[in-house]
RNA sequence: CGGGGCGUAGCGCAGCCCGGUAGCGCGCCUGCUUUGGGAGCAGGAUGCCGGAGGUUCAAAUCCUCUCGCCCCGACCA
């Protein structure tokens, strides 16, 4: 296509509301403008680069023998009432009334409708296995859209759902998603990874995430390259590493040790006036739950990790001062877990050593505190892991790093078939609920992925399966009739051997289309400058590597197969 | 929803404390020169200073309210 007939409008300074790096190269390279918060309209180069992706989704997913469909947008609320969500989502939803003052939301994902269309089509186990996808907008009342594309309120998702009669065969469903997802994520160019994660509010069992690493992700991942264990850190487990406790004196009556501490009361605080690492101390933590108070024990040096605990008490809000000060007397910086009859929760790192603890007293610490012996708790893992910290599947040492989601895959099981009645009739002619798994990637993540991982300081560095055009020309100087006719030559022939060619074609300054096309990044340009073309060549250069290669101006089978490659 | 920041020309910003009728760079338009890494000279256009109300002789500037956008946190299929 012709640059000077293309909406491609570049920058040449960063937008002053973009911080993630993906979302600066792609404003400022054309791709995208932002309409509203998290609303994005894409631009012909960013819609190329959607499309291609899209392409290559469709192509793995029919591969592993999906059919693609459509479903509505617009959805009535019965649907949502029948598997309880209506009520369980809150704000995230965007709600409205039709003219007749039905209820209706749009869909923020399609569970309940592909199992409404399974429930009316789906009779037999002779129908069964079945994989639906669609490339469908979503909506989402997001509380806070960030990173430009990266967290928006509308955005396109392949979605997919499999139908399976029993577990062994959502097994393999899944199996074959993590397929096709490895493929698609691979062919895309990305380096990912995938890694357990927590279901959340899909419900139903084992789930996995697809996980670009990025400094801009949201995400953070635990991975283990000894054994290959990855898991979200909201689900991550970790072994701390064991301090060296202080030797526990023998004589019982020397056991504690009260130690005054004034005005003392964070970890930092009472560790530095001390002088004893955080490792030493347990941290208590007064939460409020449904039952009543609980505290959460952990050591010093760890951080609470509130949706473990919330797996083990349920729902909790944290304490107010005064109900600390109401239980256990004290405030909140001296509380400890002895003497007292509340609820305790503990880490399992806690279960053996020596710890200095707040004593339930005013200005005071209590040391040779050991759990077990002095106080009783309930043990699970309930700190958040960090780098450094033990694989909990071999050992080895953990490392930390952010990631984008890209993609997931869940197994829901019967969590929708068995509200919205999707049963199959099994040889025997019982009805059995279906078992589903459902997936998703997020096309936009993709791309600006692509670009987190794939970029330098002048810009975009496509990676070729993605990129809005395989080839860029750029004819320097186009009032020479002698340029304009090799790169018009060029473009054509290229153009019939079925390659994707933009030719900036505008009457602009040599500085200004090289600086434009490293900006938009498309991996090969070809420049037709005057020098050159005195000796017949052009150059070839490699965005990436910035390698240039000159080739004979008629040597056009050897430009092509550099350009495929 | 809590905390912070910012709304001034198409884009990036200054001016605001200390009120006096709006400025810089880039871009845009015209002409000439230039033409291998965001050209030079000359001329030109462009603003409801986010919105509403108030204070004042006078408001981009001070006060109140409101809307929008960004960042941190909470939340997040």
């Amino acid at each position: 296509m012709r640059y000077s007939k293309l909406l491609i409008p570049t920058l040449k300074e960063n937008p002053s509301e973009a911080e993630a790096i993906s979302h600066k190269l792609m404003v400022r390279a054309g791709f995208v403008r932002q309409l509203a918060a998290g609303l994005y309209i894409y631009l012909p180069l960013g819609w190329r680069v959607i499309e291609k992706i899209n392409r290559i989704i469709r192509q793995e997913m029919n591969t592993i023998g999906a059919q693609e469909l459509s479903m509505p947008i617009l959805h009535p609320a019965e649907i949502w009432q029948e598997t309880g969500r209506w009520n369980e989502i809150g704000d995230e939803m965007f709600r409205l009334k039709d003219r007749g003052g039905r209820d209706m939301c749009l869909g923020m994902t399609h569970e309940e409708i592909v199992t409404w269309l399974a429930s009316k089509e789906i009779r037999s186990y002779r129908e069964l296995p079945q994989i639906w996808y669609q490339i469908q907008t979503k909506l989402r009342d997001e509380a806070r859209p960030k990173s430009g594309v990266l967290r928006t309120r509308e955005f396109i998702m392949k979605d997919s759902y499999s139908f399976d009669i029993d577990d062994d065969g959502l097994e393999r469903s899944y199996r074959l998603h993590e397929g096709a997802y490895r493929n698609i994520f691979s062919r895309c160019g990305l380096k990912f990874y995938m890694v357990e994660s927590d279901p959340g509010m899909m419900g139903g069992g084992m789930s996995h995430e697809f996980m670009a690493p990025s400094p801009a992700g949201e995400d953070e991942i635990a991975l283990c390259d000894n054994c290959g264990y990855g898991a979200n850190l909201e689900i991550a487990g970790s072994i701390p590493g064991i301090p060296q406790f202080p030797s526990c004196p023998q004589d019982p009556s020397e056991r504690f040790e009260e130690v005054e501490t004034p005005e003392k009361r964070t970890i930092e605080e009472v560790t530095s006036y001390l002088n004893l690492n955080p490792e030493l101390f347990i941290k208590s933590i007064m939460v409020i739950g449904d039952d009543g108070p609980v505290l959460a024990l952990v050591r010093g040096d760890q951080t609470l990790h509130e949706k473990k605990l919330k797996k083990i008490i349920g729902n909790f809000r944290s304490a107010h001062r005064d109900e600390v000060k109401e239980l256990l007397g004290v405030e909140a910086g001296f509380i400890g877990p002895m003497g007292h009859k509340i609820r305790k929760v503990a880490d399992n790192s806690l279960k053996q050593g020596v710890y200095v603890s707040g004593a339930n007293k005013e200005g005071y610490h209590i040391k040779g505190v050991k759990p077990e012996r002095d106080f009783k708790a309930e043990y699970s893992d309930i700190h958040i892991a960090k780098e450094w910290e033990g694989c909990p599947s071999c050992g080895k040492p953990l490392k930390v790093e952010k990631a984008i989601e890209v993609g997931n895959i869940f197994k829901l099981g019967t969590k929708y078939s068995i509200p919205l009645k999707a049963n199959y009739l099994d040889e025997k002619g019982e009805e059995i609920p279906i078992v589903m798994g459902s997936y998703g990637i997020g096309p936009a993540r993709i791309a600006a992925s692509a670009i987190e991982q794939n970029h330098d300081e002048n810009g975009i560095i496509w990676p070729a399966s993605i990129s809005p055009f395989d080839v860029h020309i750029l004819p320097l100087n186009t009032k020479d009739p002698k340029t304009i006719e090799v790169a018009e030559r060029l473009y054509g022939n290229l153009k019939t051997e079925g390659i994707e060619v933009l030719i900036d074609d505008r009457d602009e300054r040599a500085g200004i289309k090289f600086k434009d096309a490293d900006l938009i990044g498309i991996p090969y340009q070809i420049v037709i400058g005057e020098k050159n073309l005195k000796e017949g060549m052009v150059e070839v250069k490699d965005r990436r590597s910035r390698n240039v290669k000159k080739f004979k101006i008629e040597d056009l089978s050897a430009i092509i197969s550099l350009c495929r490659t």
